[in-house]
This record gives structure tokens, C-alpha cells and sequence, in this order.
DNA sequence: CGGATTGTTCTTCC
DNA sequence: CGGAAGAACAATCC
């Protein structure tokens, strides 16, 4: 379940990894995780990737020299990247302590990138939601207008947040899990963020106070930076692509601790549906 | 075996 | 059109 704190590491590591480095093959190990169409190792190959960026949870590798070639990498819910230095290579750099566990390729690899410096780069997805998939620069363009504004990007301030939340209607999960508005949270972050702000997740949006609203912004964008510091939260599947998990997990405050004491007061966190999922949530600290 | 899991998109309905 | 609710996608866990 990567949001965009997990979605951030692996790009911050990719950037580590792969920028510069030019594609010698690609072997797609499933139809579904590419292009559907036949051509997508053979745009490939002899590329150098230029550049790694990021929209919500959307990662968007450029290339050297190709205005109009981009691969856009959505990990959906296990989705992963695994990088693998050369295995020749000795001496210089820290070493993997996960290597003995990471048999790459495996079952649930679907695309291998091997590089011409003999490292390789794996993007492994158990439920073949996510992908790997080529697009010129048009339909890049057209895979972002959806996005709404990211929480701490400059350009997106507390006020303009607050005033955002409070013009839309809808119970506050269902608006904070929606892209198109906010970018980047995903189930987990939403439940920690409602619990930061003491706000239920089945609030109707339109009445939020203003500083209820605000506090919220505020929340989430704590714990998203507090997050992508420590690596992202792994719950299931997360792993960064050196194969290690997120540390936000012991952060977390509701996620997961249905049955547990609230940190705060003591009260039995509670386990609900709203907005077709999972949410948890302190019934005293929350209003 | 049934049900839950989740990010996103799509459909259906009001 | 906005919003709610459910389905679909896929594989695995309990």
C-alpha cells in the first residue's frame, strides 16, 4: 500500500540508482505490468535514464535525448522496485544486508531492466495491479491533469487547504483519499491524519471549522514529512528497493491498532467501514 | 470456503 | 454535475 511517502523513497532511491545508467535489455515477465502493445523493450533498450519524478503516487522516469518518451510507475497496492548492483562488483559501497533474503527474479517479478554497468533493476508486483508503461509527452500531460495539489508543495499553503476542504462535501475520508483533490494519501496516512486533528472520518467536509480544517492540513502535512524521513510505513508489502521496510510503522497511532488503547486517552481504538474502507479511529479523541 | 484486504477507475443511481 | 455505493481488477491471508 504505497502512498506518497513510500512512493518518495523508492523515487529518492532511484534517482541514487538508476539516473544515468543506460538500459541494455527488458525482459517483461507479464503482459499486464507493460505496454499492452508489442514494443515496449525495444523503446527501451539503449535509453539513459535522465530523471525521475513524481506526481501523487505516480513516478515518471524521462529519458536522455527523448522529448517525447516517459514511462509512468504505478505501484498500486505491491507494487515494487528492487535494485541489484552489478554482481561482479567487490570492494567500495555499503552491502545489502537483504541480498541472502532477495532471490531476484522471482514468482513475482514482472519486468527485469538490466543495465550496462551489469546492475538490474526488478519491478516485482504480487496482484499485477500496478505498471510500467510508456507514453509520449502528450499523454504524460494528460496522466497529471487529474492530480490535485501535493500537501508541503510551496505552491499549496495551509489557508488555501482549509479553504479547499471546506468548499466540497462529502464525509473528510472520502475527500482525503480522492487524488483529484489532494494528492498523495492513501488509507493509511488518511487515519493517522483524521486522528492528529481529532476530526471522525465520517465528518461531512462543509462542517469542518476553519481551524479544524486548518489543523488537518496542518496534520497531514506533519505526518507525511515525518513519514518519507524515516522511509515510508510498511504494513504488508512495502519495501524500499534495497528490499528493506518502512519505519513509520511505529509511529502509527490507529492504523492497524483496532482492539488497542488510544496513545492519547485510553479508549479502545474502533474499526469501521467508511468510504468502502478499512478506518480506524478513537472514538473520544475524535469528533 | 467465504470474506477481507487496497489504489484507482468505472458504472449506476439519485 | 456532485456525491454515494458497488464492482472490477488479482492474489493472498485468515
Amino acid at each position: 500500500m504505497p502512498e506518497l511517502p513510500e512512493v518518495e523513497t523508492v523515487r529518492r532511491q532511484l534517482i541514487e540508482h538508476v539516473v544515468g545508467k543506460t538500459i541494455r535489455s527488458v525482459e517483461v515477465f507479464h503482459a499486464k505490468s507493460a505496454n499492452q502493445d508489442e514494443d515496449f523493450e525495444d523503446a527501451l533498450i539503449g535509453k539513459t535514464i535522465a530523471g525521475i519524478d513524481r506526481v501523487g503516487k505516480l513516478l515518471i522516469f524521462s529519458f536522455q535525448k527523448q522529448a517525447d518518451l516517459y514511462m509512468l510507475a504505478h505501484l498500486k497496492m505491491t507494487g515494487q522496485f528492487f535494485y541489484i548492483h552489478s554482481q561482479g562488483a567487490s570492494g567500495g559501497g555499503h552491502t545489502y544486508q537483504q541480498k541472502e533474503i532477495l532471490t531476484l527474479p522471482n514468482l513475482h517479478t514482472r519486468i527485469h531492466y538490466s543495465f550496462s554497468d551489469d546492475s538490474s533493476l526488478y519491478f516485482n508486483d504480487m496482484r499485477i495491479f500496478g505498471y510500467n508503461k510508456l507514453v509520449n509527452a502528450q499523454a504524460l500531460q494528460k496522466a497529471k491533469e487529474p492530480f490535485g495539489p501535493e500537501p508541503n508543495s510551496p505552491e499549496f499553503s495551509i489557508s488555501d487547504c482549509s479553504k479547499l476542504l471546506r468548499a466540497r462535501k462529502g464525509n473528510i475520508k472520502a475527500l482525503l483519499l480522492n487524488q483529484s483533490i489532494i494528492a498523495g494519501l492513501g488509507n493509511i496516512y488518511v487515519d493517522e491524519t483524521l486522528f492528529k486533528a481529532k476530526v471522525l472520518p465520517t465528518r461531512s467536509s462543509d462542517t469542518l471549522t476553519t481551524s479544524e480544517a486548518k489543523l488537518l492540513c496542518e496534520a497531514m502535512s506533519a505526518i507525511l514529512k515525518k513519514a518519507i524521513e524515516v522511509g515510508g510505513t510498511t504494513f504488508q508489502h512495502f519495501k524500499d528497493t534495497g528490499g528493506k521496510h518502512g519505519n513509520y510503522r511505529d509511529y502509527l497511532q490507529v492504523f492497524g491498532r483496532q482492539g488497542q488503547q488510544c496513545t492519547l486517552c485510553g479508549t479502545t481504538i474502533q474499526k469501521t467501514r467508511v468510504a468502502g474502507r478499512g478506518t480506524h479511529f478513537c472514538p473520544n479523541c475524535q469528533r
